[in-house]
Order: structure tokens, then C-alpha cells, then sequence
DNA sequence: TCATCATATCGTATTTCGACGATCAACGAT
DNA sequence: ATCGTTGATCGTCGAAATACGATATGATGA
């Protein structure tokens, strides 16, 4: 259990850099490394590029933009998702898929302690 | 071609934080993915937080704080450097790690144009 | 309703990873 | 010169990752 406390916070570390303002709630080294699992791929890499240009991709725009298999981008997407690093909605017969800011911003922060 | 120009550095990014100040130089999609690879394992996070946290340590030192066998140890710690981490300086009979301060700004500059 | 489009999931083959014990190489001390 | 210590490398095994085509799902439109 994590208890919220009524204070305001003071000791949590606020990262301010050019794209966001966020207070990254700290994660196990277990969860870093997962994070950094998923961002251990070059194909992830470019389509976490990709997500940062664009604003938000559906699938068919990303499988456009790689030279993989649909399938292929697909389980990419979901390993991106399921690590935190990504965020996706269905959008009637799409899928719209954008940058997870709070989990990025975790992952930077845990970067940051080292 | 990246031109070098006179001017002061206005459009690099500067990582200040707790531990140093450093201009990290950019690199590649895969050497991103390499090193974000390479931090991907809970055993090499520890590692890293170990080197951290003591200035050095030989590769003995790394052993007997993990659950892990020497040789295990010793591939995870090639890993690491291989991938520009850490560094390792022979002394003597015996190798001595510590961070490697510019490998980790890179990383850092890599993840915050994310 | 039926066809179509966009995605996710399944099954599978290949490659890579992670772990270990055993061995090899280098250095220091006796 | 030989021995013990330190650490890297080799060989091997099972597990996981990566890729693909094929198929299932689910919403939209004719």
C-alpha cells in the first residue's frame, strides 16, 4: 500500500525539461529495467520517434513507416504498451497509440539516480 | 553533416543534475538501443546502482554482493562495457569498474529528446 | 446482412540471452 | 619456478525474444 499523504510534496523529484512538466513517481529497479528492456530494440527506438513527431500514429501509420511485417509492429506496439512507455486507445476499427509522458518521465528519473 | 559553428552552444543539450555537468555528444538509433539494452536487466541496474553508490569495485567485490556465479558476473559486466556503461581498468591481477560518466550522459541526452 | 478494413493474436522457426561449471591466462608472492 | 588468486572465456543448456504468415476479432459501410 502506498499512503497519500496530506502534505504537499516535497521531497519527490520534479523533472522539467522541454516537452512536459511531471512529478515521475519512483519505480523499482525491477520496472526499470523492464522500461529499459522494451527500449532495447532499434525498431521501438524509431517508433518511440516516431510517436514524439507525430503527436499520435494509429497502427497502419507506424507499420507504414517500418519495414516489418504488420504483425511484427503490432507486437511491437504491445511490448512499448505493456512496459509504459506508450499509451493506446481504440479509436472505432483503430487503434491511436501516443507517447506515455508520466512513464517516460519515470523511466528519466530512474536514469537520473544513477 | 552536422556543421560546427562558431557560436556558443545554444541548441545542445545540457544535462545538469546532481552528479555532473556534461555536454553528451549524440548518438546513433542503435547505439540508443544498445545501451538501453544492455540496462535491461534487474542484475545489471544493481550493478550499475553498486558502481554508484562505492566510487570503484573489482569484478569480487560485484560477485559477492550478487546471487550470482563469477563467470555470470563477469558477462554482465562485459555487457555493460561493451555497451559503454561502465569502464573497466586492468590492476594488476585484478579489474577495477566504475561508471562511465560520459556513456551515461549520452544515454540521458538520448531518452530526454524522446 | 455481408464484405471490408484495421488490428490483435496464434503457431512456428530461428536467433539471442542468461545462467552455470570448467578451463585458461595473467599477475603476485613464496 | 611454482603456486594461489583473480577474472575472462568457452561450451552448453533451457528460456526468451524476434520475425513471419495465417487466422481471428471487431467495427464500419454498402
Amino acid at each position: 500500500m502506498v499512503s497519500v499523504s496530506t502534505e504537499p510534496v516535497s521531497d519527490e523529484c520534479v523533472c522539467v525539461d522541454s516537452h512536459s512538466v511531471a512529478v515521475a513517481s519512483p519505480i523499482s529497479e525491477d520496472q526499470f529495467a523492464a522500461m529499459a528492456k522494451a527500449l532495447g530494440h532499434p525498431m521501438r527506438i524509431r517508433i518511440l520517434r516516431l510517436l514524439a513527431e507525430r503527436q499520435s500514429c494509429i497502427t497502419g501509420d507506424v507499420v507504414a513507416e517500418l519495414p516489418l511485417a504488420q504483425s511484427t509492429v503490432s507486437e511491437h506496439l504491445r511490448i512499448l504498451r505493456d512496459a509504459g512507455l506508450i499509451q493506446g486507445e481504440i479509436e472505432g476499427p483503430r487503434t491511436s497509440y501516443c507517447l506515455n509522458t508520466s512513464g517516460l518521465a519515470a523511466l528519466r528519473a530512474a536514469m537520473a539516480s544513477l
